[in-house]
DNA sequence: TTTATCTTTGACCATCTGGTTAAACTATAT
DNA sequence: ATATAGTTTAACCAGATGGTCAAAGATAAA
């Protein structure tokens, strides 16, 4: 299936995530995204009646793939260090396909915060630390995690990720430098971020 | 002095720095930039003579701010771990008092990704790891930093006092969630970030 | 006081931007 | 074939935006 045999709404949707992931919703321009889509400008508001109307489609299914990643973990049967090896390791995987989603996503929530806290009105937080707790609870004692610095555990895990990538302009520039190289710091991370935080919280 | 008594010059650019930290390049409005300074645009475009202009003077600045308290640093008469604990303190209490930045650095690298990368350019990395061995050189055996993981160790450092603001939004509302609040949090996160890391290098 | 220089302003402009409209085209059902 | 509904386009619009300009004020030197 080529490009052109898609279906109008999913290109338009297609062109929309990729100019909103490069410019952010201030920066992108509607003219633009319908280039990219090789359509009329009016066409794009016959679909999506709005630019907001738009933006928000783009927005929930990044915000969508980029959190549905924090789940399925808990399900699975593994310790608590497998865990966090599992998680750091699929979640840069992803990161690596999509190096943009971070800053996108970080830059957006500060333009609309109210979204976001919505979102996370939603989430049941005692259900989620009850269901850790009853599969984990002797790791969690050994390693020091309660309920109250859970957040700091969850942020340092969650940078160690995303960071790389929000940063990754710098960071590239330092490894080119150095005469590194920025992927390769990526895939060397997957481990480097899980042992870092194993032997933190193992002490 | 009154906010009425500051030089014009001065006002514009106090302006011009709060419109642009809150909402981007491609956000701000000159209009909004001049109603804030008390003046008229065209005055605007007299001391600045374009947008452009007036958003560098404001980047080099806030850059500027950003980047000068990873230096001294190195400078202090300090273990490394004392080091370390020193940088994340006073880090995050710059980041307390300005919280905003890590979002408006983190955006306008991407959206224009050269100036950064000329920047570091000129940096000279060799003479800073020799500087850091010279200082170190048991440490760094002993924690088992090397040249080639210095890269992954500092992204890690920088993430932990970064990221937290960067993503403020989100861990804000889980916070409040919990019942707990995002300043005890950040106050929190001076000692539990130093004591994970040097943790996590002393195994 | 006059002159020259620096500030400040209101009015204005060209261009860009998100969005609309009426008409043309296409496919499908009757 | 014709009516109907969905799709696509060119032309257009109102308002916003960055930027300009000529003239008026202010300041200080001569």
């Amino acid at each position: 299936m080529t490009e052109t045999d898609k279906q109008t709404e999913e290109r338009i949707f297609d062109a929309a995530t990729e100019v909103f992931i490069e410019k952010g919703m201030d920066g992108a321009r509607m003219q633009d995204i319908a280039d990219r889509a090789g359509i009329n400008k009016a066409l794009l508001h016959y679909y999506y009646r709005t630019k907001d109307h738009l933006f928000n489609a783009v927005y929930e299914m990044i915000a969508g793939q980029m959190f549905k990643k924090f789940g399925p973990v808990l399900d699975e049967n593994l310790t608590l260090e497998q865990k966090i090896r599992f998680f750091l390791r699929e979640h840069i995987t992803f990161l690596q396909k999509n190096p943009k989603l971070p800053s996108f996503i970080l830059n957006e929530i500060h333009r609309n915060p109210d979204r976001i806290r919505k979102l996370i009105q939603r989430i049941d937080i005692n259900k989620l630390w009850n269901t850790l707790e009853s599969q984990h609870r002797e790791e969690l004692k050994r390693y020091n995690i309660t309920k109250e610095n859970l957040p700091q555990f969850m942020t340092t895990i969650a940078g160690m990720s995303v960071f790389p990538f929000a940063a990754k302009p710098i960071i590239a520039s330092i490894m080119e430098k150095m005469g590194y190289n920025f992927d390769d710091y990526i895939e060397h991370r997957k481990e480097y971020a899980a042992d870092f935080i194993i032997n933190a919280i193992i002490k």
